[in-house]
DNA sequence: ACGGTTATCTTACGTGGT
DNA sequence: ACCACGTAAGATAACCGT
């Protein structure tokens, strides 16, 4: 059995793992086909295939759970480009053959032989991306020195310690170079420039050395080379060995003394297909949060084009204050977060397209010209009694309060209703729009603030204006994340500011969108990235508080 | 529950063929 | 150098009698 071999196998379980989404049909006819191109190596895969039809005496249960890559040390992070010829997902090395394009079982030798060109340069430390390996995967490896035989270990497996790079990394850990002369070493004869010529256990030299006699002389007979013969193939079983120790310690949540080697094929099955799962998870979150900026952006631009020449900053400024809160605003609050959270669990079929949860619903702006009408006859907008501040008309960047973190994600309670303070009774309802709905629910919103009053829960508009939304009015908390992040300064009063908080969602973080001079702001904080936010422009929460 | 027996699994080895 | 086959030894699980 050779490395070829465990990698065929482990591709023939992916594969069959694969068929049991797929018809049953399909199943018979792959089966079949594998069947005849297994049939040199029926040995080797027939065992396979026999532990794996359906029984599974030792289920890896960590595969059927949602990875946390923390868990993992994965990093989630964008590692430094490896060289173009080894660019490739964000697998082991000794995955990553089984990773490569077109994992067809019906040409597993082609495969496989093209597989460990790829997969052993990275292990032998030849490779500039061998340090990036090891920093993905910090997890410790053999010593050779552990070993009870020097001869199974010290010929193939070579370890030098790592040079330290930062102090998280244990000083033990060392790299491993693996300079098996089956893989790519130079030819016989040659000495590998990655096995000491002096090694005494080098696997020609004790070969040698066994079979001279006393006088240095080569043994006659058939008995030395039998011997020889031994020998080889007792390192190479050992080198084998070795092999499989280096992919378990790799794969994670495997048992490293009481697993088998066909354990180990299949944890580590098991942790590339949940690794090729969250690669689509994030791909789909990438598109999808793209498909949200653009959206945004388009928006941004009609309500540029709709407002810029008829409105100055003077009333963008009214615009800011007297937006009233859209009875739609529930809706499109649950834009990310709710998708967020179905990816959690959605995802579990592969082949699954993205939802599109996040897509706003279409809203149709209204005429702009009334709006603008609204806005005009409705001067005298009260002042905000929170923290909303109105910098001078010159661009000066908001003086914004720096919450705590977790004021940035309004809590439920925050917008409870509490009760009217004195204070609110004289203030008009202002503004909360919420971002997602941009530029026409500010419009609709104003069109709501003259026709009925703030109503911030379906239903009826009453005739005054409700006490939950009066205090969520009063005060008004922004959040300028913008100069800590980005080196633009951020105003808010010249432009519009679009305030809004989840009323129904407690897990849900909100977004923002900050329109400053053709910039847009999306928060967009996404737990599947380990907890980050992501920040895809500059942002401003504005939070009720 | 405990100990003995048997069955099964896993690993390592030697050997011959390609 | 790789592979397949047969074999042996150790470990573990399963079974059974006491």
């Amino acid at each position: 059995m050779s490395i070829d071999t465990l990698l065929e196998a482990a591709r023939y379980l992916e594969w069959e793992a694969q068929q049991h989404a797929a018809p049953e049909e399909d199943q018979l006819e792959q089966r079949e086909l594998f069947a005849r191109e297994a049939e040199l190596r029926r040995s080797e895969v027939v065992t396979v295939s026999a532990l794996t039809g359906g029984v599974h005496p030792h289920p890896v249960a960590w595969g059927n759970e949602p990875l946390h890559l923390q868990t993992y040390h994965v990093p989630v992070v964008a590692p430094p480009p490896p060289p173009p010829s080894l660019r490739g997902p964000l697998v082991p090395p000794v995955l990553l053959s089984v990773l490569t394009p077109a994992p067809s079982p019906l040409r597993p030798a082609v495969a496989a032989a093209a597989s460990i060109a790829v997969a052993t340069p990275m292990l032998n430390g030849s490779s500039p991306s061998h340090h990036l390996q090891l920093q993905q995967l910090p997890l410790p490896l053999p010593l050779a020195s552990a070993s009870p035989h020097p001869l199974l270990s010290s010929p193939t497996i070579k370890l030098e310690p790592a040079p330290q790079q930062n102090g998280a990394v244990p000083p033990q850990l060392p790299q491993l170079q693996l300079p098996y002369q089956a893989a790519f070493s130079p030819p016989s004869g040659a000495a590998s420039p990655l096995m000491p010529p002096h090694s005494p256990e080098s696997r020609t030299n004790g070969l040698l050395d066994d079979m001279r006699g006393a006088d240095g002389k080569r043994r006659p007979g058939g008995a030395g080379t039998r011997e020889v013969h031994n020998k080889l193939e007792k390192n190479r079983r050992a080198h084998l060995k070795e092999c499989f120790e280096t992919l378990k310690k790799n794969v994670p949540n495997v048992d490293e003394k009481k697993t088998s080697n066909l354990s180990v094929l299949r944890g580590a099955l098991r942790y590339i297909q949940t690794l090729k799962r969250k690669d689509k998870e994030y791909e789909h979150e990438v598109e999808r949060l793209t498909r949200e900026k653009m959206a945004s952006q388009q928006r941004l631009a009609q309500l540029k084009k709709e407002l810029g020449p008829s409105m100055d900053a003077t009333e963008m400024e009214r615009v800011l204050r007297q937006t009233v809160q859209p009875e739609d605003d529930q809706v499109s609050t649950s834009t990310a977060s709710e998708g967020e959270e179905d990816l959690d669990q959605d995802f579990e079929d592969e082949d699954m397209p993205a939802p599109l949860l996040s897509e706003p619903p279409p809203i149709a702006p209204p005429p702009i010209l009334q709006a603008h009408a609204l806005l005009t006859l409705q001067p005298a907008p009260l002042p905000l009694s929170g923290v909303l501040t109105t910098p001078p008309m010159g661009g000066v960047p908001v003086q914004s309060q720096a919450p705590p973190p977790q004021a940035i994600a309004p809590a439920p309670q925050a917008i409870a209703p509490h009760p009217p303070q004195p204070s609110a009774a004289q203030a008009q309802p202002s503004v909360i729009a919420h971002a997602a709905v941009s530029h026409p629910s500010v419009i609709q919103a104003v069109h709501h603030k003259h026709l009925t009053p703030i109503a911030p829960s379906p239903g009826p508009a009453p005739a005054a204006p409700q006490p939950a939304a009066v205090a969520a009015a009063q005060r008004v908390t922004v959040t300028h994340l913008g100069p800590a992040l980005y080196p633009q300064a951020l105003t808010v009063s010249q432009h519009i500011t679009h305030t809004f908080t989840h009323h129904h969602h407690a897990h849900a973080t909100p977004n923002g969108l900050h329109v400053n001079g053709g910039q847009t702001a999306v928060l967009a904080p996404h737990p599947q990235l380990g907890g980050q936010t992501t920040l895809l422009n500059p942002v401003t929460l504005v939070k009720l508080t």
